[in-house]
RNA sequence: GGCCCGUUCGUCUAGUCGGUUAGGACGCCAGGUUUUCAUCCUGGAAAUCAGGGGUUCGAGUCCCCUACGGGCUACCA
């Protein structure tokens, strides 16, 4: 029984240009179903389409998984007990698995051109029929191993003549798939066409190779988009023809863009402003460049848990979930049926999550890096201390420098609104007596600085906003951030005295 | 056109065995905390469960029809 089989599942996406978050999401649900079930994940580059080929797709799709965490256990660069693990590279298997189809009956070789079949199509259409496929009804019409004499058929294939393989679709079955996801899924065989299973050009389309090779392979359950679902009969046809036994099915819904309708794709990550992409993407051909997650900031396992819960939940009211809780909490029961359309906001707000919980040492790293690339070099000290102080404020590590630029150079600027609001008369005298305050305090820290502060507004009769508000405005430059106390601790008294100097002068 | 799949707050969703004031989260709004912005806390608006018929004492949950949305319909995957 297959129930009993070893979970083996694989994520097989074409190389014909950059993974998008739907495909990351197929990749990320094979690997929970397959780790929660103490299985294996494979990676099988379905590369069966020469034309298509775009280079850097591939190195594309491994680097992505590996920034996003989803590791597999059998790939191309890994290899594995079934390599190879890329179609091209297996082309040689696929053949003789038609030809038995063929010897069986199950399958016939076809010679007609692309013309002929465009012609069919057209006189179809223009009977009015209901379809224009290849299928029972019409491969009699046809240039193929049904119509022309064995005779005609030997002669066209020793002379080298161009052909293909197409499965001969039985009439009047009832196919049935059963999908882990929707359940049972009922199809006539013949509204099912005659596919092609092998092309002219010596390669198998991915209808045969993903059969052949998930049974080689030994794959237990395909789980992919819901965009195969029509043709899933069609598979479960041929492992029956094959004699072989199918594996579980589960398709899963699709991503959606966020207004509207219709499913993600690229030009609404351009259009609405957000990744659809884990990694940026430079088009080899256009010379495009799409932009990624990770080069927006994202970290992968904020990017994974946000991924996870579009179209599944753990059926508790926890949201953060680490790749760890993803898989021993995954099952394909919860997986919904329909759908999800995809919200840049709260994929932001994960991040906020995510980046809050992150230690600080980790992140000064990271603002280490961003400052450097501004010319700034700060002491690890400090930048680690800048970093706990405005990590609360921030959904990305590129939004600490907003938070805190005033740590490391002196505002260019003053706030206009807070200027109007904070800067009435007076206070420029104050800020004078402010400074000669802090001037005398000995021990430049936060508490004694606040302390001073406090008394003197007391003394004054004075509101302490009055007071702080307008010494954060020449400190900073605006209205914004953390305790100021603080701020005046870490810049130091000199910079204090100096930044009162230049906002008295300057802010007019 | 044909076939298949889907449809609970604006969005992600809970609701899987028919009996809930239809719950949570993002976003939004208001209040509170704070020296400020943000965070944070509290509260609020927000789904006649696509619509219509059944079945039933009782339906978001079961059945049928309709509408709408989506996918597929290549020698592409």
């Amino acid at each position: 029984m297959i129930e009993n089989r070893k979970v083996r599942v694989r994520f097989a996406p074409s190389p014909t240009g950059p993974l998008h978050i739907g495909g990351v999401r197929t990749a990320l649900y094979n690997y929970l179903f397959a780790k929660r079930n103490n299985g294996t994940f494979i990676l099988r580059i379905e590369d069966t389409d020469q034309n298509r080929f775009v280079p850097g797709a591939q190195e594309y799709i491994i680097e992505a998984l590996k920034w996003a965490g989803i590791n597999y256990d059998e790939g191309p660069d890994i290899g594995g007990p079934f390599s190879p693990y890329l179609q091209s590279e297996r082309k040689e298997l696929y053949k003789q698995f038609a030809d038995k189809l063929i010897a069986e009956g199950k399958a016939y070789y076809a010679f007609d051109t692309p013309e002929e079949l465009d012609s069919l199509r057209d006189r179809l259409k223009a009977a009015g029929a209901t379809s224009q496929q290849y299928d029972s009804s019409t491969r009699g019409l046809m240039k193929n191993s049904l119509t022309l004499s064995d005779e005609e058929v030997k002669n066209r294939l020793n002379a080298g003549e161009q052909f293909v393989i197409r499965i001969k679709i039985p009439e009047n079955e009832e196919i049935v798939v059963n999908d882990l996801i929707r359940g049972r899924v009922e199809v006539q065989s013949s509204l099912l066409d005659d596919k092609v299973l092998f092309k002219s050009d010596g390669m198998p389309t991915y209808h045969l190779a993903n059969i052949v090779d998930d049974h080689l392979m030994e794959i237990s359950h395909v789980i992919r988009g819901e965009e195969w679902l029509p043709s899933a009969p069609l598979h479960v046809l041929l492992y029956r023809f094959f004699d072989w036994e199918a594996p579980q099915f589960a398709h899963l819904p699709l991503l959606l863009k966020p207004d509207g309708n219709g499913k993600l794709s690229k030009r609404d990550g351009d259009r609405l402003g957000f990744p659809v992409f884990p990694l940026q993407w430079k088009d080899p051909k256009t010379g495009e460049i799409s932009s990624g997650y990770r080069e927006s900031g994202y970290f992968p396992d904020s990017f994974i848990n946000m991924i996870a819960l579009l179209g599944w939940n753990p059926g508790t009211e926890q949201e953060i979930l680490s790749l760890d809780e993803l898989v021993s909490l995954f099952s394909m029961e919860r997986v919904g049926k329909s759908g999800s359309k995809f919200d840049p906001e709260k994929a932001k707000w994960f991040n906020h999550k995510y980046l809050v919980e992150k230690p600080d040492a980790e992140l000064a790293v990271l603002f280490k890096k961003v400052l450097e690339k501004k010319g700034i070099f700060a002491e690890e000290d400090f930048v680690l201390k800048v970093v706990n102080l405005v990590k609360e404020r921030a959904n990305f590590v590129e939004d600490f420098w907003a938070q805190s630029s005033f740590f490391f150079e002196a505002p260019a600027e003053y706030d206009q609104q807070v200027v109007k609001k904070r800067w009435k008369e007076g206070v420029p005298e104050m800020m004078g007596e402010i400074k000669n305050l802090l001037q005398g305090i000995p021990v430049f820290s936060a508490e004694v600085i606040k302390a001073d502060i406090v008394k003197f507004t007391e003394e004054k009769n004075i509101s302490l906003g009055v007071v702080m508000n307008a010494l954060r405005l020449v400190l900073v430059g605006g209205g914004f951030g953390p305790d100021l106390a603080l701020i005046a601790e870490m810049l130091g008294k000199e910079e204090v005295i100096r930044r009162i100097d230049a906002g008295i002068k300057n802010i007019a």
